[in-house]
DNA sequence: TTGTAGGCGTTATCAT
DNA sequence: ATGATAACGCCTACAA
């Protein structure tokens, strides 16, 4: 056979061995710092494995011990700020404790039922990060059948541990925050105009909003209600929309900053006045809210992340204290300059 | 050996073999849809790999092929917009090609050239895409020898293809733009406060700047140079900091759209007008952009993810026409409502 | 504490 | 067109 003269080729735990004059089994034990290894043993073999320059070839790894130490996380659709807030956060805690991360956006043309098959026999990940995306029991056991650890965020299932927040009682202060103000016709921008996986977020929030209409005698009025998509463009079409209903809002509720921001400008490039002439409020505490004075509902979301990262971390670790299960955060009111008072 | 009773293990080659009557050699040959292999040999064995739910082990795979295909992206700091834009977009096109995408964030403890390193010494990538940071000699050297296949963003090397505008030319537009409203007294926001590894970007953009000045008799003040570390609360703390100054910027170029929004934020808290007191334009074009009227330069950021990734993809396929050796992009101006006639 | 050797699931070479 | 079989690089009983 043609030798490649040694072009590039990284060194293996063989050369390690030879070097250091052990066997490959001491080599890899001192190398992954497990006991039995003489002190004196290991330090001779990391001296080795630091002059090769070597580094313990993963793939190879893993086929021998079976785990992958790679974890995956799935979200609806990356580029909405929550996902990638939330994604990027867990990322970061799980790879920095030596994970890899994969990153699966529903976006792609597979369905979400697809996906999930596809992710459940790939046989690359040990554990798997879900947000905000509904589970039925089939999904529930596929998942489990593949031996994947999971958990979820911002929403719950029976089978595995999850982070999330209140979003009915959320809804019900943003809207309660407007009812005070004075407002009585108060709009919502939704979520998905499609929605066939019936995600249960938009529901939940909705759910409040009318509760707190009808704690206040409100007559909820549908076309008081458009979805926005999530987007900075839905939001303001949907607004546009809100505005060209008879008796139009003076205070709407969206159910993200990015529709709220969407909003804001087509209010604006109305001419109306914010908020003298109308209120806005948004939801998630967007990074750029804060510097756009808007109104909204602060949800921990680099939090929820972290904390789902860290579950993850010791469902993988075999930690069986899941002290963790379906934990609820707060989210609270943050009052900018975006709502005020109801047009007299 | 205690057998694990068969719990949960997916499905081998062999048993796939085993099924459709054919040797492992051939399944495998039937499964990557390789040539020499019968049209009903083919079919047979793809119904019983249906049937088994059976799918290839990346990891068995990739110890045999020596290809682990998976790429890497490397950014300095995946959470801001820029970064996260250009990473998530070539992660969809990498992934849609059958490609798993690891990202690396330079903001992990460890320095870059360690990150490097490591990341070259991982033997888990064939490929990786390098975003804005700037390479030396021994950097590059490093890459290579790790047989890595190398796609630069808004970096150019001698060694690798790479994607960019030029910013140079961009920041001459941009502070144009501002002198052709009647500025004179005009600051920027330029990058980091503590910029160890010289980042070319804010460097070229100030260029630009000063060329502009000089070209119309404006003489720079070293006052009018505020970094903003390209963040939000960066931007306006720098603006906090321009306004205090005696004869203080009536327009101020920041070098990205989040600093620009921190800068607004600092001036209208202050109670002075946009544009009638003070014009603002930023870099980047942002997706939020738009909707707070900001004016600026527009990149085409989503293109340079796309673009690399097209790069690095043909790269891989082993596709020698390199047409793509340092492509570069245009920019440019977006005017909004930020920026307007100097005041009297 | 250390070493021997078989196995992890694929791929690829070489026959047939 | 197929099939045996030796790698690929590491891990882990088991033995010493």
């Amino acid at each position: 056979m043609i030798q490649m003269l040694g072009v590039n080729m990284s060194p293996t735990i063989d050369e390690v061995a030879e070097r250091s004059g052990f066997s490959t089994a001491t080599v890899s034990r001192a190398l992954r710092g497990l006991p039995n290894v003489a002190p004196s043993t290991r330090d001779h073999i990391l001296r080795a494995a630091e002059q090769l320059n070597y580094s313990i070839d993963p793939h190879a790894s893993r086929l021998a011990t079976g785990r992958t130490m790679t974890v995956g996380i799935l979200v609806p659709l990356v580029d909405q700020w929550f996902y990638n807030k939330v994604s990027t956060i867990a990322e970061a805690v799980l790879s920095a404790h030596g994970y890899d991360v994969l990153r699966y956006s529903i976006t792609g043309s597979e369905s979400r039922a697809q996906l999930l098959r596809q992710i459940a026999t790939s046989k690359r990940l040990d554990g798997l990060i879900i947000v905000t995306t509904p589970l039925d029991r089939d999904d529930e056991r596929l998942l489990s059948d593949a031996n994947l650890s999971v958990v979820t965020v911002e929403t719950v299932t029976a089978a595995f541990p999850s982070v999330a927040c209140d979003n009915l009682t959320a809804a019900m202060t943003a809207t309660r925050h407007l009812v005070n103000l004075g407002h009585e016709r108060i709009a919502i921008i939704s979520g998905l105009a499609d929605d066939p996986m019936r995600f249960p977020i938009p529901r939940d929030r909705k759910k409040g909003y009318l509760r707190v209409l009808q704690e206040n005698d409100i007559e909820f009025r549908p076309e008081f209600d458009v979805p926005g998509n999530f987007s900075y463009e839905g939001g303001a079409e949907a607004m546009t929309q809100l505005l060209s209903v008879r008796q139009s809002p003076t205070a709407v509720f969206a159910f993200s900053d990015e529709m709220a921001i969407g909003a804001l400008k087509t209010i604006r490039d109305l001419g109306l006045r914010i908020p003298q002439d109308i209120s806005v409020i948004g939801f998630d505490d967007h990074d750029v809210s804060k510097y756009v004075g808007l109104t909204t509902i602060h949800q921990p979301v680099a939090q929820y992340g972290d904390i789902a990262a860290s579950i993850l971390l010791s469902v993988l670790a075999g930690e069986t204290g899941d002290g963790g299960f379906n934990r609820e955060l707060p989210a609270r009111l943050v009052i900018r300059s975006t709502t005020g008072a109801a047009p007299a």
